[in-house]
RNA sequence: GCCCGGAUGGCGAAACUGGCAGACGCACGGGACUUAAAAUCCCGAGGGGCGAAAGCUCCGUGACGGUUCGAUUCCGUCUCCGGGCACCA
């Protein structure tokens, strides 16, 4: 193309129009589908970079665009670094509230979710968020869902799908099921006059337990997750070591037995104990309260104590209150009679729901047994430091395991460690216990009562009982317009079409199983989907699966550090057992962001603090809006959100906008200039970073290497950054440093001290820094530099660090630790050196005249400290 | 109660490995440009005391103590704030 038929760049504008730039920049990346998609088959290193998809409320909020931002960012600096990078978006799309939506504005679920959904994608595209749409999950479609209903049919083939009794919220106003969030201080939202009861339902339950030691085990292979997540859920599976202890109760009170069976983590302790403790609602207690009403209703009241401190999330303040049983049950050890009691600190659900209580070293036991008066032994005494020392007696009650026994029979004179292996083996021996280990960790209930989500495939017929959906007629589609109504219990339960159905088994008759899955079981594993998000045979392929897992960084908020990823685990581990996947882990790093507060407070509609994303980007630009969210604050911690602070970003983008403008008019004005600039640009077009020798002539000029060396300093920054902790503030901080350094040579530039070969090298750099933060800026800017290529794939910049490095360093020079003088040393200046120029300093020898100098400690490139006497 | 974070100017923060505390930004003050304002550019600034000024000096990273030539950083005790779990036997 000869010269004159160049197109003509468009026509700048002078001043920063963040609106102009965006729209013009979302025009391209919209037209163009393959910009952020992912290779299916690369030379590329892999990245898969995840953020965790969004409820479709309606609107993204601040948390969103910074959670988003991070990932962008991330997911732009590895493109720049030659990954082939996966970075894909979709919808946790099922669950609640589109229900209340229903109800509250008569619009179907499926309506409602979908044109969130649009505009919520509406949102993330004018944020500019590079994500590879053609690979979109959206949860509540069948093509997603229908796998959903896959695992669990493979999951209850391997048992680990299951059936049991389990309580539910239950209001008889509404004749439904409530969720946890809908019962306000034990009574039902929308009727504030009407308690919840507890109901029984049958439920279907994931044997997630099964798993529970290597998902305990695995959490030591994460080092790539926070420390803090890791210890959430190390507690959450919550392992105790412990021993079972049958305790006889001579004789049966009803259906449940006659032997109650502790659960103890200190058996040592046993011939210490002094009553047996039951939970409320054990089955012996059960029995015992069948045949006594008066100790039914004192029963009945411990339950309610219970209930209560759980509703109001204050268990730990409950007041301890027991009952005596009139019943005894004898120690398997000494054959001793301890009286039977029923106390509201006594859990069902953890361990058998029995203990035995032993006061004299049990925090707990102490105080129950101080209250009711009850007996306290003492039989673990400190180890003496010295075996002559007579053992005194301790304070009770006197809980280490750092003891020795007493008053235990056989047993006296053993550790404590050695005595509960001693112990549990003897139970075994003789047939009244063992060593066990116990989870705080239960199943998984995912049985929801409720009309969006997805179906549970299974079938109850009256002769072959509850049958499994085949496969073949998959999926058990949820059916549309179904009405949602606030009683009469699970909405799919009024539905004839769905309920009634044929027995897979014997063709007759049957009903659907009415419960839908609760919305974890959707996002469990919703990031392999992504990989092959179009494969109607499978859930996806295996051998695409091997490539891209583990994910390399998955990055959402703190408030999911269990729930949802303990639940992915287990699935992946699941998966793995199938065959499936051949990762044992789903997630090989994670982050997790701090949240965005506003005046000290988390954002809320209750506190009128909600800053909206849409506004922002109105005011001020997605780029100032995204570059905002990563400066205020290190990622990992809280974010206060400061309307001047985004100013404040505006204008530095300003001023960088500026910065190419200005010298562009410059340019354009000057002929030569002009023509030295695209001989200068054929030039850096292939040498990103020119060798020190050639440039150490040409930019002789002070000013110019002072540029030059901030040039390089910024890069090394911003790269480390990216490389390590991930402190995007301070790379912005650096970025701003050296456009203030710029700004500041504005005279030499001027006066041609700095030669246009170096401003250009400035200019394509800073493009390239902002490229993963600023998008659509440094798209502009590349431009306005004279690239025609394709930013968001340009290579990350190099920096050299004998450019970065200072020719000169000031050294501190301290006495006593007080500053007392700045030294100026060449920056290779040997200790010795260093030490004369110290001494040699003015003002340090005023501060030593006549002092003896004791020692001189110097430390390279850092600080001088004259110690004096 | 237990576990995990955090606390630094008027504000958001920085100091990455024990070495000049407060980079960068906001707000503020002063100046330049302008008829004026806005915008922009430049300069100033932790607090106290002394000084006309250049400057000098003391104090200062939630509190107290310790280690060290030297501590925002390491150790101990405590206070407050945030998050998680919660009578877990």
């Amino acid at each position: 193309m000869p010269e004159e038929d160049k197109p003509i760049p468009p026509a700048r504008e002078e001043r920063y129009d963040a609106q102009r730039i965006e729209q013009k920049w979302t025009e391209r990346w919209l037209s163009d589908t393959s910009l952020y998609a992912a290779e299916a088959h690369s030379t590329k290193p892999k990245y898969y970079v995840l953020e965790m998809l969004p409820y479709p409320s309606g609107a993204l909020h601040m948390g969103h665009v910074r959670n988003y931002a991070i990932g962008d960012a991330l997911a732009r600096y590895m493109w720049m670094n030659a990954y082939n990078v996966l970075h894909p978006m979709g919808w946790d799309s099922f669950g609640l509230p589109a229900e209340n939506a229903a109800i509250k504005n008569n619009t179907p679920p499926k309506e409602w979710t979908l044109a969130n959904i649009a505009a919520m994608k509406v949102q993330m595209k004018r944020l500019g968020f590079a994500y590879d749409w053609s690979r979109e999950v959206t949860t509540c479609l069948p093509d997603y869902y229908r796998w959903n209903q896959w695992f669990f049919l493979k999951l209850y083939e391997s048992g680990l799908a299951y059936r049991k009794k389990s309580k539910v919220n239950w209001c008889p106003e509404c004749a439904t099921v409530l969720a946890n969030e809908q019962v306000v201080g034990g009574m039902c939202w929308r009727h504030e006059d009407t308690p919840v009861e507890q109901r029984e339902l049958e439920q279907w339950f994931l044997r997630i337990t099964k798993y529970a030691d290597e998902l305990l085990r695995d959490l030591e292979k994460l080092q790539g997750w926070p420390e803090k997540v890791r210890i959430m859920q190390q507690n959450w599976i919550g392992r105790s070591e412990g021993t079972l202890v049958d305790f006889d109760l001579g004789g049966t009170v009803g259906p449940a037995g006659s032997t109650i069976t502790v659960f103890t983590t200190r058996v040592d302790t046993i011939y210490g104990a002094t009553s047996v403790q039951l939970a409320p609602e054990h089955p012996i207690v059960a029995d015992m309260i069948a045949r006594d009403a008066a100790l039914r209703a004192q029963v009945e009241e411990l339950i309610a104590e219970q209930r209560r401190a759980k509703e109001a999330g204050d268990i730990g303040a409950i007041e301890k209150h027991g009952v005596f049983t009139g019943r005894y049950a004898k120690n398997p050890y000494d054959g001793e009679a301890v009286p039977v009691w029923v106390a509201n600190y006594i859990l069902m659900d953890y361990g058998t729901g029995a203990i035995m209580s032993v006061p004299a070293h049990d925090e707990r036991d102490y105080e129950f047994a101080q209250k009711y008066r009850l007996e306290i032994r003492l039989v673990i005494l400190p180890q003496p430091s010295d075996p002559e020392e007579t053992m005194a007696e301790p304070p009770l009650p006197f809980t280490t395991t750092d003891g020795i026994l007493v008053n235990s029979g056989e047993f006296n004179g053993l550790s404590c460690e050695d005595a509960i292996t001693k112990m549990s083996a003897l139970a075994e021996e003789k047939g009244f216990g063992k060593a066990t280990v116990t989870f705080r960790l239960k199943d998984w209930g995912i049985s929801r009562q409720r009309y969006w989500g997805t179906p549970i495939p299974m079938v109850y017929c009256d002769r072959d009982g509850v049958v499994p959906v085949a496969e073949k007629d998959l999926p058990v589609i949820l059916p549309d317009s179904v009405p949602i109504t606030l009683s009469g219990g699970s909405p799919l339960m009024n539905v004839p079409e769905f309920l009634n159905t044929t027995c897979p088994k014997c063709g007759g008759p049957a009903r659907r199983e009415t419960d839908t899955m609760d919305t974890f079981v959707d996002s469990s594993w919703y990031f392999y989907r992504y990989a092959d998000a179009h494969n109607d045979q499978a859930p996806f392929d295996s051998a695409t699966i091997a490539y891209w897992f583990p994910i390399d960084q998955y990055i959402g908020g703190v408030e999911h550090a269990i729930l949802h990823l303990i639940y992915s685990r287990f699935w992946t581990k699941f998966m793995r057992d199938m065959g499936l996947v051949k990762n044992d882990e789903p997630v090989a790093r994670l982050f997790t962001q701090g949240m965005v507060i506003k005046d000290g407070a988390k954002m809320s509609k209750n506190l009128g603090n909600v800053v909206s994303p849409d506004e922002m980007v109105e005011r001020y630009g997605a780029d100032a809006t995204r570059l905002y969210s990563l400066f205020a604050a290190p990622p990992d911690r809280d974010l206060d959100w400061q309307e001047s602070g985004i100013e404040g970003i505006q204008r530095f983008l300003a001023r960088v906008y500026r910065f190419y403008y200005e010298r562009d008019q410059v340019w354009a004005n000057e002929a030569a200039e002009k023509a030295a600039k695209m001989d200068i640009l054929a030039r850096h077009s292939t040498i990103l970073v020119p060798s020190l020798n050639a440039n150490a002539k040409r930019l002789a000029e002070r000013s110019a290497r002072k540029i030059q060396r901030k040039l390089h300093q910024t890069i090394k920054r911003v790269s480390d950054d990216f490389q390590g902790r991930w402190h995007f503030n301070t790379c912005i901080a650096a970025i701003m440093e050296l456009v203030n350094e710029i700004y500041g040579a504005q005279e030499a530039i001027a006066t041609g001290r700095v030669p246009a070969a170096l401003i250009i090298e400035v200019q394509r750099n800073i493009a390239l820094l902002l490229a993963p933060m600023a998008p659509y800026l440094a798209h502009e800017l590349w431009e306005m530099a004279g690239e025609t290529s394709n930013l968001l794939k340009a290579p990350w910049p190099k920096y050299d660090a004998a450019l970065a490095a200072e020719d000169e360093i000031e050294i501190p020079v301290q006495v006593n630790g007080k500053l007392r003088g700045l030294v100026v040393v060449e920056a290779g200046a040997s200790v010795d050196q260093i030490k004369q120029a110290a001494l040699a300093d003015q003002k340090v020898q005023a501060a030593i005249a006549g002092k003896l100098v004791v020692k001189v400690i110097v430390v390279p490139k850092k600080l001088v400290n004259i110690v004096l006497r």
